[in-house]
DNA sequence: TGCCCATCTGGCACCGAGTGCCAAGCAGGC
DNA sequence: GCCTGCTTGGCACTCGGTGCCAGATGGGCA
């Protein structure tokens, strides 16, 4: 059963990257929403029926990663001892996942696109706050509360926050064209946002 | 000119607070996603045509205040002296515009049916991302910077941050029923993001 | 009163995303 | 070689949204 399971299993995951490497080249060359699924699906050699088989959405060919890295965050900042305050634990899992991390190639256009394209940015941001179901737990310990204590905002309030901060880091990030450093540009977020009212920046 | 136009402008709001009522009726009834576009039309007697020329989108009819709302923001903000630090400058213009109000009647309806219906909250939160742009100027210039220095990532995460506090304090109010109070929710948001990482909490 | 123009309206055809259904193909197990 | 289960493709359909055009409406003006 666990042969077998993986054999197609790999077919499956090659048609999956087929897939993945068709639609990005085309999205890169005509722009996300000028390409259509039955393009995709012509230039992938499978039938549009098909292609709804792997993927739900279109917007998933871009953003599948971020589901799955979500349960990444959540297990990573599982792993970090409860003692560590909410913002450090986060922080470290970020750097941990890889979430910070940026090659400026095709990166750069990938996240241009992202920011530019309306339907793509509203999926990534839901996907981002399914993230803070999974963290919210977590950082509810951090925080002496109970793990599903759904009426303390304090927690929903900082992963909401920290993921705003990356978000926007990311979006600097398009903006200098890739120059800046994602994880310098994060701190610089979550410093901006916890520093005290007073003068000077 | 300005009294004719008044007249048609008249009937035409008349049309939109008819569409508006109508369709809110059958959202709350049977559901936002439940609802088509055909049935509002119908119930509202206009074509499906002219429908979309009063909204945009389907979304646009729950989440069309948003818009202007955010335009609102903008001009109390700019109302509120640069002395007032970034925090506070926003917490006043919210108090002011009278984001942190609630009416438990249908305004809980309305909000768990946002929080629970993944497109409507996906267009919530691109409106609220506009809100960003629209905020982030004035941001700047109480931190120092210049109004349009797109580098610096602290004016962008403060104003992404205190929407995102805006946003869980609407979850958790709607997750109690509206028995708790925003602004108190919204304030409480803030102050664990901002609170010091010392032990406890 | 009658014409003119601008605007609003409805209806039609069309597109693209996404779903349900069913029949055919292609395994592997017996 | 047959049965079984999963995958595939194709078809028809729904729904949101757009472009286009023809007709109604109504106000301004001679």
């Amino acid at each position: 059963m666990s042969k077998q399971e993986s054999l197609w299993t790999r077919s499956r995951q090659a048609v999956y990257a087929e897939i993945t490497s068709v639609a990005m080249k085309l999205f890169l060359e005509q722009g996300f929403e000028q390409t259509t699924i039955d393009q995709i699906a012509a230039t992938a050699a499978i039938s549009r029926r098909s292609f709804f088989r792997y993927f739900g959405t279109k917007e998933d060919i871009v953003l599948g990663d971020l589901a799955s890295q979500g349960i990444l965050m959540r297990d990573t900042l599982e792993a970090i001892p409860l003692s560590v305050a909410p913002w450090e634990a986060i922080r470290e899992a970020l750097r941990r996942v890889g979430g910070l991390t940026q090659e400026p190639d095709v990166m750069l256009k990938v996240a241009k696109m992202m920011y530019e394209t309306p339907s793509l940015r509203a999926r990534s941001i839901e996907k981002h706050l399914q993230w803070q179901e999974l963290l919210v737990p977590n950082i509810r310990l951090r925080l002496g509360l109970d793990a599903d204590d759904r009426r303390d905002p304090a927690a929903d309030a900082i992963v909401s926050s920290a993921i705003a901060c990356l978000d926007v880091a990311g979006q600097i990030w398009t903006r200098t064209g890739g120059t800046a450093d994602l994880a310098d540009l994060y701190d610089r977020a979550v410093l901006a946002v916890r520093a005290p009212d007073d003068r000077t920046a």
